[in-house]
DNA sequence: TTGACATATTCCGTTATGGGCATAAACTCA
DNA sequence: TGAGTTTATGCCCATAACGGAATATGTCAA
C-alpha cells in the first residue's frame, strides 16, 4: 500500500510546501488563482490542482467573482494539526540537553 | 516531479497515520521495536521503516540496550509544526459561521 | 563458535504523486 | 454568437511511497 491519498486529510495536505506557502498566502484574504501563479511563479494548472487538494480536506474555500474564482485560507482547518502537536507540549523541554547532545554528535562526525 | 520525499522534513514524516501513532506511543517513554509491532500489530520490518523515517527527521531517538533497541519520541522537534499552524491561530473563529453554512450546504446536497 | 533472538536492510510489485502540456469549461463583453 | 480571459481537467511521465517476503546485521548465552 502507498502513501494515504493526500486528499485524506488535512496532515497530507500540508505535507506539500507549495501547498504551505499556499495557505499562508491566502489567510489574510481572498485572492484569486492567476495572483498565486504570479507571486510563487508556478503553472497555473498546478496551482489550481494544489488548490483542489487543499479544498477537498477543506482547507480553503472558494468563491467565484465574475471570471475568477477566489481562494481563502479556512484557518480552522488547521486546528487539529496544531492541537494534535500541541499533544506533546508538555513533553517539550525536557529532552532538550539530549537534542543537543545529538547535534554536537553529528556536527563532529 | 514526484510527491516529496517522506524524509525532507517533519511535515512529510508525520503524514502517514502509524507514524503518527508510533510517535504518541514512544511519548511516554522508551519502548522496544517489538512492543509496536505487538501493539499496532504491524510486521516487524514495516515499524522498522517508520522509524528510520522519523529518526531520519529528529522525531525519535534511538539506544540499544542489549539484542534490542529502546526508541523515543523527541517531541521537540514537533514545535515547528505546532508553531507553523500557530500562526492561523488568530484567522481561528473568524470564519465559523461560513463554516457553518458551507456544512450545512454539504449537508442539503 | 554456534544457535537463538531482535532489529535493519534489500528487492519487488502496486499505487499515487506532482509537473508539463494540451484542452475543456465557465464567464464577460462586444 | 464569437473572441478573449480565467480557471479546471485529462493525459502522460518519472519518481517515490508503503507493504511483504527474504535475508542481512547485531547481540547475547552457552
Amino acid at each position: 500500500m502507498p502513501r494515504a491519498a493526500t486528499t485524506s486529510d488535512v496532515f497530507n495536505a500540508i505535507a506539500e510546501t507549495r501547498r504551505r506557502d499556499i495557505l499562508a498566502f491566502l489567510a489574510d484574504g481572498e485572492h484569486a488563482v492567476s495572483d498565486i501563479v504570479d507571486r510563487f511563479e508556478m503553472s497555473q494548472p498546478s496551482v489550481s490542482k494544489h488548490l483542489r487538494v487543499l479544498a477537498g480536506v477543506g482547507l480553503v474555500d472558494a468563491r467565484r467573482d465574475g471570471q475568477r474564482v477566489l481562494y481563502r485560507t479556512n484557518a480552522e482547518a488547521l486546528r487539529p494539526i496544531h492541537e494534535w502537536t500541541g499533544r506533546f507540549e508538555r513533553y517539550w523541554g525536557r529532552q532538550l540537553l539530549r537534542v543537543k547532545e545529538r547535534a554536537e554528535r553529528k556536527g563532529r562526525a
